[in-house]
DNA sequence: TATTTATACATAATTTGCTTATGCATTTAT
DNA sequence: ATAAATGCATAAGCAAATTATGTATAAATA
């Protein structure tokens, strides 16, 4: 991922709020979906997506699907319950973080 | 750090930020400052933010003083004119950032 | 007045979350 | 024919945190 920073911690909720709104996804599509959504700003790294993919698997918040097309398989990623669960909250402390740095961008209170 | 999770490179934007504000810190004084400017939400440690004030001092972007207090040693911290760019240049890169992530909370397009 | 909490600095070990590099295979575009 | 795009995956390395620890003074509190 990059073009400008990837600041570390994102691409979890990223992903997750995803799922969340495009219901049923594969790898390669994530990393072209975040690509158009960005404007081309966040390039996904595979080296970063798999892990995190397979991590969130692991921890319940996913399930998979293998699907063959035409001679390839692709692996559908959609949320479990846990995950929509999970996703909601990542989006709250996502949120909540964004929040507390708004002091930031606001122009000095005299 | 913490509370809500930090996001991992926001540490040196809110620090650079915050000297350009307020001219002249400390270590600890800018670990209060945050605390208050969050409302507690962002918790800076001190294992983060010493070595990152010392990093920033080798690379050119910080002046240090030492003023006697007391009994006890303060160590002022203060941009230069390099770390007043660097903070611009940071401010914009986060601030693009955050904007490529807005689709995440806006309401779908239907 | 003894003890805890706040102030103030610092560093080391460890963990986390990426990037970069690599590998393999199929499909489409040049 | 060759390169680029599609599609998966893993390993090595790096940067930026956390957690733990250490030292010392000052102020608050039991």
């Amino acid at each position: 991922m990059k073009k400008s920073t990837l600041y570390k911690g994102f691409l979890e909720p990223i992903v997750m709020k995803l799922l969340k709104e495009q219901g049923r996804m594969y790898g390669y599509q994530i990393t072209q979906e975040v690509k158009l959504l960005t404007k081309g700003e966040l390039q996904i790294t595979e080296g970063a997506l798999y892990p995190l993919l397979h991590r969130l698997e692991e921890e319940g918040m996913l399930d998979t699907e293998l699907k063959e097309v035409g001679n390839r398989i692709r692996k559908y990623y959609s949320l479990t319950a846990k995950g929509r669960k999970g996703t909601v909250q990542a989006m709250e402390e996502l949120q909540q973080f964004m929040g507390s740095l708004q002091w930031m961008f606001q122009p000095k209170i005299s």
